[in-house]
DNA sequence: TGTACATCAGTGAACGCGCGTTCACTGATGTAC
DNA sequence: TGTACATCAGTGAACGCGCGTTCACTGATGTAC
């Protein structure tokens, strides 16, 4: 078929994306080799001079969605920063807001593989708590602004405000198809709840 | 083989109870109904004598662990208010304990399949939304204690108290084997700023 | 109460199907001279 | 720079396997008289 190295790189990154893209909606196990390869455009045959196996496919779509992820949310904070905005409130707003809740093929990895990792490869599992340790980092450090609060407070600030988002954001997504008032009354609440909390820190 | 008509009712619910712990552990995909049956101790044939298909226990399955998720929920608000305790901190307490993030097997529901139920049958997802709502008015309910709050502010108060548990608890499960030392600091923290939360309200 | 028959929970083999993976093959790309 | 050959990404059929579901059959339970 004759393909030269740069187009198999290339080629390697559509099946990851095509993966991420399929993983995400309908889970790991429900997406089969057969479709996800023709979703980016190839026959199944080929797969296996891009990886391993399935499980090495898991852990590469995501190592770069947990990257991506990461990468997000370090501009969105300096985006907020250079515009002399709260980047905490802003990324709250952002991260409970419906669109975020309706956007499962690019939103955060954190929330949308949180009750998947656990059964997915050792590999997919490390790359998905180093990506959580990243988010704390960035979220403690994003909380470094106008107050007084030492480096630990805003630590376990970070904690509680990361929890908060993937709880809400998990539990209204759970539940928008079945109960929309309801997940719309969730994430609404949820939203402003932790907002409250961020104004009087 | 000849069964009477009572032992064939609990031999569903043996299929039910095993069919929950299996989906708990592992997930619905990736449990076969000839697994699934044997576990119950019975051939896969008879499924069908009690299951119109495999969505239709999915279904059964999350009915049965949202009722039982909700009765322990109420029962243990009874507990602790016949105690004389805070019925939500002491909820807070065991919800964000390292006995309650192992235990998967009978933990509450709504955390084990915040993930998954996106993905599940129709009626699985009712099941959750209305399970959800219970656990919101017995939460909101609870927060009726000493203090003066309204019913709207304890609505708000439960949501974001649900959604912080919710959050934590499976922020922390999702990274408990691969980065044992922050899942436990995510629980621990977690709590912590949740009661903290709770002491000021 | 005893006998004859219908019911239906459970068995285990079989159905078609898609799974993850393997393999012989193709042929343009990349390399050696 | 041009030619001969090796590399290897991609093809598509095939592998064994377990999936959800169906089915003919068994035989104790439950019912009718």
């Amino acid at each position: 078929v004759g393909v030269s190295r740069q187009q198999a790189i290339e080629n390697r990154q559509s099946i990851i994306a095509a993966a991420e893209k399929l993983f995400r909606e309908r889970g790991v196990d429900a997406v089969g080799l057969t479709e996800l390869t023709k979703a980016a455009g190839f026959t199944q045959g080929g797969f296996y001079n891009h990886f391993e196996s399935k499980d090495a496919l898991v852990t590469a779509v995501m190592d770069k969605a947990m990257e991506n992820g990461t990468n997000r949310l370090v501009a969105a904070i300096e985006q907020s920063r250079a515009a002399g905005v709260d980047p905490i409130k802003r990324r709250v707003d952002w991260y409970l807001s419906s669109d975020h809740r309706s956007n499962i093929n690019s939103g955060c990895p954190v929330s949308t593989f949180a009750g998947d990792v656990r059964r997915l490869s050792a590999g997919a599992r490390k790359s998905y708590a180093e990506g959580v340790a990243s988010n704390l980092d960035c979220i403690a450090d994003a909380l470094n602004g106008t107050n007084k609060a030492n480096k630990r407070e805003r630590r376990k600030k970070a904690i509680s405000v990361l929890s908060q988002m993937v709880g809400t954001l998990v539990l209204s997504r759970a539940m928008v198809d079945a109960d929309p008032d309801l997940a719309d009354e969730i994430l609404r609440d949820g939203r402003r709840q932790l907002l409250l909390d961020l104004a009087g820190y």
